[in-house]
DNA sequence: TAGGCCATCTGGTCCT
DNA sequence: AGGACCAGATGGCCTA
């Protein structure tokens, strides 16, 4: 639980019983234990926020800044070098021993398409910490990163979150308007199933940017702003 | 030591 | 034909 402490306040409430059923697995529960007693999605309670430090994340990370882009020089030594260190990995059926018996040409060729999968493969990796970085967990270093399942489901979860979130603002503006005897676009809408409206809140039928420009919620008449109050 | 996570290789399929 | 995408297999690293 005292990862807990790195959230933000509304983000661990929302994350925590905002969603329950879809959040229980990446509900940022206790720090992290056994493995196999952690859960994803709605397989139940059990956290995944590790707070084990994470020495192979870093050194994953080397590993794949080293083997971005083409191996050419010294680039290519250290691929090597890599390859050699992750000797008869992942060679699949046939093996090492198959592939050298192959025809040079077509184990160039078997080359650059292994090239080209690693690259692929760094760039979703890449997508992946910058997913990292904008969901709300403990970015520490003494925190092993969360992995790629867990990524993919706490955004999830954030996302719905932050949706629902945007929805109750939306509410609130829209009582608030309706307080000050003033009509109320947002209300007069009916209320989109969550998900919908939710997610999509400026798309058709939206009110006009305030011309303000108060940016707090763009698009949502401002109880607060003097433009979003004047009648037209 | 078992289990989880991961990188890599590989062959297949689909698309341009 | 070549590239993107995918899933299976394999083995290394790490933690409990």
């Amino acid at each position: 639980m005292a990862d807990l402490k790195s959230l933000s306040g509304d983000a661990y409430l929302g994350l925590s019983h905002g969603y329950a059923a879809a959040t229980a697995g990446l509900a940022y529960g206790a720090a992290r234990g056994s493995e196999a007693a952690r859960g994803y999605g709605a397989s139940g309670p059990g956290g995944d926020l590790p707070a084990a430090p994470a020495p192979h994340a870093v050194a994953v990370a080397v590993a794949v800044a080293e083997s971005s882009g083409e191996q050419s020089g010294d680039e290519d030594d250290a691929f090597e070098r890599r390859r050699r260190r992750r000797r008869g990995r992942g060679r699949g059926p046939g093996g090492a021993a198959d592939a050298r018996r192959r025809p040079r040409e077509q184990r160039s060729l078997r080359l650059s398409i292994n090239a080209r999968e690693r690259r692929r493969m760094h760039d979703l990796n890449d997508a992946l910490d910058g997913l990292r970085a904008v969901i709300p967990y403990a970015h520490s270093p003494s925190v092993r990163k969360l992995s790629k399942i867990a990524t993919l489901l706490l955004a999830k979860n954030y996302i719905l979150m932050q949706a629902q979130a945007l929805d109750e603002m939306r509410r609130l503006v829209a009582y608030l308007n309706q307080g000050q005897g003033l009509a109320a676009p947002v209300a007069a809408a009916p209320l989109a199933p969550f998900g919908q409206a939710a997610v999509y809140p400026f798309s058709a039928g939206a009110p006009l940017p305030c011309p303000d420009k108060c940016t707090a919620f763009p698009g949502t008449p401002s109880a607060l702003c003097k433009h979003c109050n004047e009648k037209p």
